[in-house]
DNA sequence: CATAGGATCGCCT
DNA sequence: GGCGATCCTATGT
């Protein structure tokens, strides 16, 4: 049975082990009166005021940023080269802001919505490959940023569930960020995490 | 007010 | 593998 995932998941201030547990887990959106979701295969950790590569290095605290100070269970969307919405997941105590940016999913549920949201007529490997493409299937956008993940369903809002999916700490592969070579030294950091997408294909979602 | 640049994507060759 | 799209945000004057 699903479980929503509560303040306790994420207000936890180890980063990376949020970034971790969130493979498996799945991202839920209720908008235009749609629910899609999908099973996270790769998040990638931004570790607070520390982390150079994170919008808040050095403690930065814009109208952008704000979400990211409040406490662990909110969401981060920014816009990104212009076009692409790329939704965090703000964990850590209040004023620690650490954010896990979702990087990629496969299908769980909504598949028509998500196809036609990406202009796709089939599911194929793209189809949430990324950040960005991840996002625009589930109908993520700025003006999420700053939403509770966990209050009670909204008509537009987001959550993530656990469905019981089990991933093993051995299948997960670790490597660099992606796209942070702004970042110096941090942009070596092994903060990104995935699991292989066929871990979760098609076989393993009928019947859940 | 002006400007530079970005936690990307998809199409082109 | 190369490049243009596209516009918000942050920063500096």
């Amino acid at each position: 049975m699903a479980r929503r995932l509560g303040p306790g998941f994420y207000e936890r201030n180890d980063v990376l082990a949020v970034a971790r547990d969130l493979l498996g887990k799945v991202l839920c959106s209720s908008v235009d009166g749609r629910v899609t979701k999908a099973v996270l295969i790769e998040t990638e950790a931004y570790a607070g005021p520390a982390d150079r590569a994170s919008h808040a290095w050095r403690g930065r605290r814009t109208r952008r940023t704000e979400p990211m100070f409040a406490a662990g269970g909110h969401a981060y969307v920014y816009l990104c080269y212009g076009i692409h919405h790329l939704f965090n997941v703000v964990t850590g105590a209040r004023d620690v802001p650490h954010a896990v940016l979702v990087r990629a999913g496969v299908p769980f549920a909504g598949l028509e919505t998500m196809l036609e949201r990406r202009g796709r007529p089939r599911a194929d490997r793209t189809l949430m490959a990324g950040p960005g493409t991840l996002a625009r299937a589930l109908g993520i956008h700025t003006r999420h940023s700053g939403q509770s993940l966990t209050r009670p369903a909204t008509v537009d809002g987001l959550w993530i569930e656990d469905q019981g999916f089990e991933v093993a700490p051995d299948a997960i592969v670790c490597g660099p960020r992606i796209g942070v070579d702004y970042a110096g030294e941090d942009a070596r950091l092994p903060y990104r995490f995935c699991v292989p997408a066929a871990h979760f294909d098609a076989s393993e979602l009928n019947g859940r």
